[in-house]
DNA sequence: TATGATAGCGAACATTATGTTCTGTAACTA
DNA sequence: TAGTTACAGAACATAATGTTCGCTATCATA
């Protein structure tokens, strides 16, 4: 890629975190995003079809770091037992965090739905694998309630609470949800 | 409150419902709403300030109809033992399906997000009181999972899975979340 | 290093949605 | 019946969106 559109690439998705920070999403026009980035309009429009464009841009960006091959890959990794499927989770965790400054301003308002169910995407993936059999309680149902249950916590951890480490919110978890 | 008012304000929220199953809460402009409820632009706007303002008005309708007094008044409920606590939940389900054509369309998109905040803060309420102490994990997390977790069952149920009952619904979730 | 291709700039523009104002008419209230 | 209030509909100002175009700066490469 051409180091232009890398640095445009980058100061737009810089300049739409850092105002997701101070604006809500929908407030925020594609002006302001013009101004906090310094660059032109038609710049703009180059890169991006519209401002939703952008956010679905930038939350693939994070997936794509967060749920890096390597840790989807089914190869590589067994989770037969429940301990190591922690570790798994707890590893997701602490990507998750090096993403946080970026994450932290889309849980707030409207973009927090886009976010989240990009996220629940990939969850589904995750969990899938290691669900196992149980009673009455649909299949469905009990994937949608681990994924949902999942992406909250972690919404509820970097939105206000990043004191506590990936190992003490995989815990917090896995207690008080039955996989 | 004038007759001529009311029939206005449900022709609005009808409108709006109807619309929500056909496009999205911000691909829908007012003036879709004004066609769909046949009414004047003015009139709209002597009701509602924005569209915003509008969505914030349903959800206040219909919380108020789901959270009645008669089912949040302390005095006359006692959830002291887990069951009757239970019983409490099923019978939010119960005035939540009543409303369920009202609500299947704010789920999606955008205004999924707006609605379900709002339902939050009405379940922490009820959460709230019902969470017993337990070990090391934060109370915190557990009243923002509790809650997060029945906000997510619900979606889940209205949306796509109205065949079941509430009484199945909440069975489901209790079994699924550690209380 | 010369050259063709590509990215960005910025101004101008058409289009669309928003929210306000005003006048005449119909419905309500006492 | 008289006075008040709500609505319709048109006109309007404002603001954001997304496009176009001519110019300049940067890049890749021969």
């Amino acid at each position: 890629m051409d180091r232009r559109q890398r640095k445009t690439r980058n100061a737009i998705f810089a300049a739409f975190s850092s105002l997701l920070g101070r604006k809500s999403y929908s407030a925020m026009t594609v002006q302001d995003i013009l101004d906090e980035a310094d660059i032109g309009r038609s710049t703009f429009y180059a890169h991006f079809e519209t401002k939703d464009d952008l956010l679905r841009a930038m939350c693939t960006d994070i997936f794509s770091h967060v749920f890096s091959d390597e840790i989807m890959s089914e190869e590589t990794h067994d989770f037969s037992d429940k301990d190591s499927f922690q570790d798994h989770i707890t590893h997701i965790l602490c990507h998750l965090r090096e993403k946080q400054q970026h994450i932290k301003g889309i849980f707030s308002g409207e973009c927090g739905e886009i976010f989240m169910r990009y996220f629940k995407e990939y969850l589904y993936q995750v969990f899938d694998r290691q669900l196992c059999g149980s009673g009455d309680i649909p299949r469905e149902y009990r994937l949608d309630h681990a994924v949902s249950s999942f992406a909250e916590t972690v919404r509820w951890w970097l939105k206000e609470h990043g004191e506590y480490s990936p190992e003490q919110i995989s815990a917090f978890y896995f207690s008080c949800v039955n996989i």
